[in-house]
DNA sequence: ACCCAGGTGGCCC
DNA sequence: GGGCCACATGGG
């Protein structure tokens, strides 16, 4: 195999199949605007936490209809996004994060779909001077809720490196540039590579989000 | 009673 | 520029 960072994926699809099964909702062929709008918002509240409490807090803001941009920018009730959220940890930082990120989005663009319509630099570039939004989360946001083909570095890639030997360095862009270099630019391969990373990390097991 | 889960910003040197 | 650290919840 002359490129084994391609050839470990073709592994992985013939050991796991369509990796659409695992995560129905976020590697789909076709979402609408409002489900890549909720799935950024999801991102924030799964930073460093389990999907099963990001899902909570995710429900508890569907419940209330605020699992929208818009209506997360225009609540007034700060310490009622705080409650709701709650279950996702972290309390003190993530409703500042989804706020931020609200006001963002409504300022400058008007709307997640307008967000959308910004090349993958510029909208990559604009993510990361937005207060508690990372490398990981803007890549996240980008490849699930853009369909923008970026590649994700995260625990479960860098496990799945380490566990293959594909490199001693784990600098996230040396290990994005890994990846990148030796693949197709394409969005459907990329979501689909990390959600098969996932499926080999968990080894069937946890369900959660509608997931693996 | 521990340990962990899809990170990030703020310190310190 | 890299290395550490607090942050908070629910489940095993």
């Amino acid at each position: 195999m002359q490129n084994i960072v391609y050839g470990l994926y073709l592994e992985l699809l013939k050991k796991y199949g369509n990796p659409v099964k695992y995560w129905p909702q976020w590697c789909a062929i076709k979402k609408s605007w409002k489900l890549k709008e909720e799935i950024s918002l999801e991102t924030i509240l799964v930073q460093r936490t389990s999907w099963r409490n990001a899902e909570i807090a995710s429900k508890n803001l569907k419940n209330t209809r605020l699992l929208s941009i818009r209506r997360i920018y225009e609540n007034k009730d700060f310490q009622r996004l705080v409650s709701l959220v709650k279950p996702a940890g972290f309390y003190n930082t993530k409703p500042k994060r989804l706020v931020e990120f609200c006001r963002f989005i409504c300022q400058n663009y008007g709307s997640w779909q307008n967000f959308c319509s910004e090349d993958l630099i510029t909208a990559r570039e604009k993510l990361l001077t937005v207060y508690g939004i990372g490398p990981e989360t803007a890549d996240t946001i980008l490849l699930y809720a853009a369909d923008e083909p970026t590649f994700i570095i995260d625990e479960y890639t860098r496990r799945f490196i380490k566990s293959k030997e594909l490199a001693k360095n784990f600098d996230y862009y040396f290990l994005k540039d890994l990846f990148e270099r030796n693949l197709p630019k394409d969005l459907g391969l990329f979501q689909g590579y990390h959600v098969l990373i996932i499926a080999e990390q968990k080894q069937g097991k946890g369900v959660s989000m509608g997931v693996i």
